[in-house]
DNA sequence: TCACAATATATCCATACGGCTATATAGCTA
DNA sequence: TAGCTATATAGCCGTATGGATATATTGTGA
């Protein structure tokens, strides 16, 4: 797990890749898709994607001749679970939030 | 903003940077007390939290002849928005949760 | 099946990173 | 002020990273 941590967080750690993660936030892109704002070669993107799916951010598929990647939340939700424990120092609210919740009919926590 | 996400992201990628952020959770701590559950030099441990200080996730004190180092939240709330915008792709619940809380008379959000 | 399009891999290069040892600095305390 | 304690800095080394160019691979369509 904390494995999974380090590669995350270094894949995080470039604005490239981020700026990738953004792309495909709004659906599944190819390469060429993919690299097309950057003023990057196309192996260099395809690196950054390798470390990005190898990080397990995303994941390729297949179609006719190109390999489209896909968003893999997963991975964001271990970063997200990890912060989770840190909420406190700067979220105020967050201890009344739960307390809220926690009292509210019928919301389903996962 | 970028830059800033690029050095928290990677001062996060190490896992002793991260089991230091770990202890400084539980209060301020000495750079001895943060280096005694590590098999490692003290002057690594003064370059990891050199990392941390410089990504904005740790700040020095003084004390006598100690540095005292506390946890600075601001640089984990960073992380924290800038995840927040994917929570959709994994949080079934995060958009009736939204919905909700913006109908919750008195709940203030910051 | 041949040529092209899309992408991956190999190799090389410069710089960054994480560890070490040795040494410097700063503040107490005797 | 001398020496001790706590910590920082310097310099070195091996490995990892991010870029480039050149080349290999794979599937499609003529």
């Amino acid at each position: 797990m904390d494995d999974k941590l380090d590669a995350i967080f270094s894949a995080l750690a470039d604005p490239t890749r981020r700026a990738i993660l953004g792309r495909l936030a709004n659906g599944k892109a190819t390469v060429a898709e993919l690299a097309d704002p950057f003023e990057l070669s196309q192996p260099a993107i395809s690196k950054h994607l390798k470390v990005l799916e190898q990080a397990g951010l995303i994941r390729s598929g297949r179609e006719a001749t190109s390999r489209p990647r896909v968003l893999e939340p997963a991975a964001l939700k271990t970063v997200a679970d990890w912060i989770a424990d840190y909420r406190r120092f700067w979220d105020q609210s967050f201890d009344r939030l739960d307390d809220y919740l926690s009292k509210v009919q019928g919301y389903e926590n996962d």
